[in-house]
DNA sequence: ACCTGAACACCGTTCAAGT
DNA sequence: ACCTGAACACCGTTCAAGT
């Protein structure tokens, strides 16, 4: 069979899905397309331009999806895509980890970061702090998912220290984190503004 | 000369201060110290308890050398250990990164969450919600500095898309961040308890 | 245009054997 | 106890040559 840029990146949906972003190397890619290593290359001209494709479609969406921009409600819509991003990355095994990768190429870009600055900003907040409030945001959503999702490869591999360990419950730490930040932000307008 | 685990660590440091992460590899290492690869794995079980000891080396000795622990100036206090965690990642490069590969395998433990979650719990947020709220707090300055941090090596290598684009302050974005956060945490304070 | 074959320059890790 | 020598099983990437 043919190879195309959309098979290519199938398949490395597949063994992401099935082993992790350890186990996608392009040599590995490739013979489960059946094809040599180097015939990847005529569809992407390195394996990060491969992943950043990947973490692409995983963030891609996202932000017309969930925003229901109603104004006057930045709450909810702000605390709408968050979560909405959250679930991306959750969505594939180490999907927090393959993101994170690119934003730290290019930091403020990614729809989620984009569409966060302007509901932060309708609400009423200068664009200079709405972009470091937007960019604070996806830090803790890119961490605390990188975090949820190495201790489900831990706990893959079996190499947890005890799996008995009282776990606390990953959504409600989440919530509690967005809580805290968006109250912060509330306060900032509820606050006259000088 | 003889070979020691402080050796090898001074060694890894070097060529991780004089070439950042990416080159950071066992040969590499083991040649820059006039040794087989093999050599190294007498003092190191493998690479990743090598970059778990520099981990702990570059996060160690934060917690009680920042905080002057005040009663009832949590906020001062909190800000500061953020502020000399912050400090510390940056001090070496790729910093943020090594501590963060580490931080996903046991989430909570390190010397500044369990300080932070400390200062929180006295400050009269109850023990569920402060471990949240330092986690949160960990994963923006993690994120934040390894954003730093991506863009500084993009330099060095000579690869930003415009040298001469307009980037925003990152103590600025950083100190915009972290208000917003602990006016959150303020907020739950002043609240009357439930 | 698209892929093969084959190589180049690397990796981390293991382990018998030496000192 | 500590390290060498040498191997094993991999990597990403390139590129002439084939079809």
């Amino acid at each position: 069979m043919r190879l195309t840029r959309e098979s290519v990146l199938k398949g490395a949906f597949a063994i992401l899905d099935d082993y992790g972003l350890g186990d996608l190397t392009m040599r590995r890619l490739a013979s489960s397309l059946g094809v040599q290593p180097g015939g990847l290359y005529w569809h992407f001209a390195n394996k990060q331009t491969l992943l950043a494709a990947m973490a692409d479609e995983i963030v891609t969406g996202i932000a017309t999806d969930s925003l229901q921009d109603e104004p006057g409600r930045w709450r909810t819509n702000l605390a709408g895509i968050t979560e909405t991003f959250r679930t991306a990355l959750l969505r594939h095994p180490d999907g927090a980890e393959l993101v994170a990768a690119g934003y730290a190429l290019r930091p403020g870009s990614g729809q989620p970061a984009q569409t966060m600055i302007k509901i932060i900003e309708r609400a009423g907040i200068d664009p200079v702090d709405a972009q470091a409030a937007a960019g604070a945001l996806v830090h803790f959503v890119l961490g605390h998912a990188a975090e949820v999702q190495a201790h489900d490869r831990l706990r893959r591999v079996g190499g947890l220290p005890d799996p008995t360990a009282p776990a606390p419950d990953p959504e409600q730490v989440f919530r509690t984190g967005l809580a805290i930040f968006l109250d912060g932000l509330q306060q900032r307008l509820d606050l006259p503004q000088r």
